[in-house]
This record gives structure tokens, sequence and C-alpha cells, in this order.
DNA sequence: CGACGATTTGACTCTACTCAATGTGTGTGG
DNA sequence: CCACACACATTGAGTAGAGTCAAATCGTCG
């Protein structure tokens, strides 16, 4: 039997819209899979990447979804991020060459792996790579930055509504539905990312199907009102 | 009259191992000091950019200081970041090639302009150049990523102890002191960007003061037991 | 089927907010 | 150089939103 996984590569990945690929020619697509390997399937629960490990890889997920997180001086692990396909992970690491924060999967997730000094090489002969790998980064300084004013001077509903939308417009961004998703995160991990109690989130969650804004079933979550739901987030 | 400014260049510029000509050699920072320009210095409450314009240049701070903030649809300023001598401004804004912030001087501040498009085509030619904007633009994803951790989870008081280390932090690698220091910002800058009222800002500072943690003149800090307000911040 | 982890709900507490009043510094114009 | 005005900062009192502690229920995976 043939590897199931050899047929997979950037030119027919879906995600390649949002990821490294982004805006290269079929040329480009292709030198940039060359250097690509296909990791393989990762558990919920296995940890892809320890904080202060060498960096050597960057990982692009292809499917699933994961966590990363700190571990602060009193030793509390403290969420930075929830990674879903299309997404890369370990943009945190390159200024010191070593990885920053602990990667753990959510569910079974596959991901690529990118070689770092590759991708260097790749970059400084490919403008359109480089640009990509700047809009990449520079996202993320933007999203992480953003999420800072989120979280100040607002509400834990706010929060929490803000959380909804913002997982809904990715979950779109990646040609799923915005209305109905799965969370792969405990209510605890939910948490944490936000700065909130457990029984915070479970409460406003409560409040919010109460309302008739959204429907919760465990870890199904349907957005009745989308555009209250973005009201509330404000 | 000669112009005053035409001396400085990165080869002499003291926040050089902070900025952008980290470890380039003499002529890869004559390179990079070719294509920047000195901007004419800016007054206390002047806005360098505003969010939405076109991305030409990014900003190395060369003295002073200012603030990031972003602008909510209530109409409500956050701050998201405050730059010192040697930090660049504008990476949150390549993914768009617009600024996603308005930046504000806090003082009358000196500033070295960069244009991207010559950045990029240096950045081609130059390994080096290009590790260093990948340096700064990952630490920038970390700190702000490491911020959002510190904020969540933590007490008025462990965020302002925090707030006060990191400065101080900052300030001993420019070359400053690490002990006493003058805060640029108003109260409520401080509490707009941690998330606090200015009272609470206010009380928190008396009460360091109380303990004898810190001495509070004004916009003048002076750390006592620089330790303890570390241990404080955990 | 049983055990353990995750979630929900309730009761009580406390931290940080709001509102209010007063004090302090800075900078501008006469 | 001084006086006044305005922005900034401090302190107090009362309140509310989210945390903690506790207990019950639900789900999932051996």
């Amino acid at each position: 039997m043939t590897n199931m996984t050899s047929h997979i590569h950037c030119q027919n990945c879906s995600m390649a819209a949002l990821c490294l690929p982004y805006q290269l020619d079929q040329e480009g697509m292709a030198r940039l899979d060359t250097i690509i390997q296909r990791h393989k399937p990762i558990q919920k629960r296995d940890i892809l990447v320890h904080a202060g490990a060498p960096l050597k890889f960057l990982y692009a997920v292809r499917s699933g979804s994961l966590k990363s997180y700190t571990i602060d001086d009193n030793g509390v692990e403290q969420i930075i991020d929830f990674h879903l396909p299309g997404d890369v992970i370990g943009f945190d690491g390159l200024s010191e060459n070593e990885h920053r924060s602990y990667t753990q999967a959510l569910e079974t997730s596959m991901l690529c792996e990118i070689p770092i000094t590759a991708l260097d090489e790749l970059a400084e002969q490919m403008p359109g790579l480089r640009r990509q790998l700047w809009r990449l980064m520079s996202g993320e300084i933007f999203t992480s930055k953003q999420l800072l004013g989120t979280l100040n001077n607002r509400t834990a509903q706010q929060r929490v509504a803000h959380f909804l939308v913002t997982l809904a417009e990715r979950f779109k961004e990646r040609g799923l539905s915005s209305r109905s998703y799965r969370l792969t995160m405990t209510r605890a991990d939910i948490g944490n990312y936000l700065g909130l109690s457990v029984e915070t989130i479970s409460r406003i969650l409560s409040n919010l199907q109460q309302e008739g804004v959204i429907e919760v079933q465990n870890k199904l979550v349907e957005i009745i009102e989308p555009l209250r739901l973005r009201e509330m987030a404000q």
C-alpha cells in the first residue's frame, strides 16, 4: 500500500490561501513544497513542541487544532493561542532560536514541518514568500495586540462574545460553517485564555443561550443571532 | 550652518544593538544607513502615523518616547504599546500595507524613517538584515502574547508591578538607569494599557510607596527594592 | 459499569470600578 | 515674573461584577 499522505502538496492543499503558499505562483509553490515534510499525525494531548527546545522547524496546521501556552514562574499554565488549519506555529521563537511556548494538540491533528534554514534560503530567492512571511508575522503581531485591547476594559460577557465571534470568523475563512462549530478546547482553556474562571465561562454560555443568541450543547456551539452576538462583543 | 543631524548614522547610533543594524558588519550598516532618512523631531502630542494610512515607512525611535493605540468601535482609545529608543514602529501594518494603529509622541522625539520597499530590496541581499527583521517581529509577537498572559489572571498590583519592572528592564537594555526613571505617559495611559482605572493606578503606586518598594514623585519613579517588586509582579 | 474529568449551578466574598471631592503641577498669557 | 486655568493625580465612600468554594450532574473512555 502506498503512503496515503504522499499525494498531499501545497499545490492541492485547501489551506494554501491562508498559509505560506499564499500568492505564490505554481513554480514557487512547487519549490516551497520540496522543503516541507509531512509530519505524522499527532494525538490529543500530545505535545508538539516544548518551550526552550531549539527551533528547527515551523509547523503549519493541516487539520485539527492545538493550543500554545507558557508556564509562568508559579508553574501556572497560561494559554496564549489556539491554532486552526492554515495557521503557522513557531514565529514567536525566531528571535531566540528556541520555542517560547508549549504547543499541545486538542484533538488528532496533521501538520506540515518547515525547516527554518531551508525556508530562509528560499525566502532570499523568492520575494513573494518573503512578503508572505512578513504578512503572517505582522498579522500575528496585530491580532495579539488587538486581543490585548479586547480583554482589557471589557466585561466577561464581551470577552466571551468576542471569542465566539472570532472563532466563527476563523472557521469561515477556512471554508467551514461560521454558524455552528465544535469547541475543541475545554471551558477551562477558554477561561484561561480570556482571563476568566471556568464558572464564569459556563454561566455566560448559559446566559447567552437563555437570551436566544446561541445554542450550546456540550462542545457544539450554534450561533442563532450573529449580529446580536457581534454587538455584545463590542 | 551645517545640518546638525547630518552626522547621525547607524554606525554611531547608540541604539544600533537593539535596532535594525544589530549584528550587521560595517559594510552592511553603511548600506542600511543609505536608505534611512532622519525624520525631523516631533513634539509632544504630535501624531506620527494615523491608523489606516498607507504604510510607506517603518520608524525607528532614536530618542524620546511614543504610544500606539487603536480606536475601537465605540470610539474609545486603547493603548497597545509604548515605544522607547531602539524600538521599530509599524510591523503590525505590514500584513495590510497600512498602519493599524495611531502613534503619538509622549514627549519631543527623534525618529529614523525607513522606506519599506528599499528595506525589502536590502533584505533580499543581506541575510543578516533579514534575520534581524525576523528577530524583531518575532520578539514583538512574543512580548505581546506574554503581556496577554501577564494581564489575564493577575491582580491590579501584579500588573502595575510588572509594568514597572518591564520598563526598568527596557531602560537597562538602553544603557539607562533601571533604578530610577521618568514616566512619560500619564496615569490614565498606564491604566488604559493595563486594563485598570486611573484611580487604581494611583492607589497602587501609593501603596507600593508606603510599603517602601518604590518612591514616586510625580512622573519620577525610583525602585527601592527591585527584588521585592519583581516578586510582586509574579 | 464504574471512575474520573468536565460542566453547571448556587451562595458568599472581595477586588477593582464608579462617582465625588480635593489637591498638585504645568504652561500660557498678561 | 506672577497669576490663573486646566489637565493630571490623589484619596475616600459605596457598589457591582467576577472570583472562590462547594456540591451536584453530566459525559466519556477504559
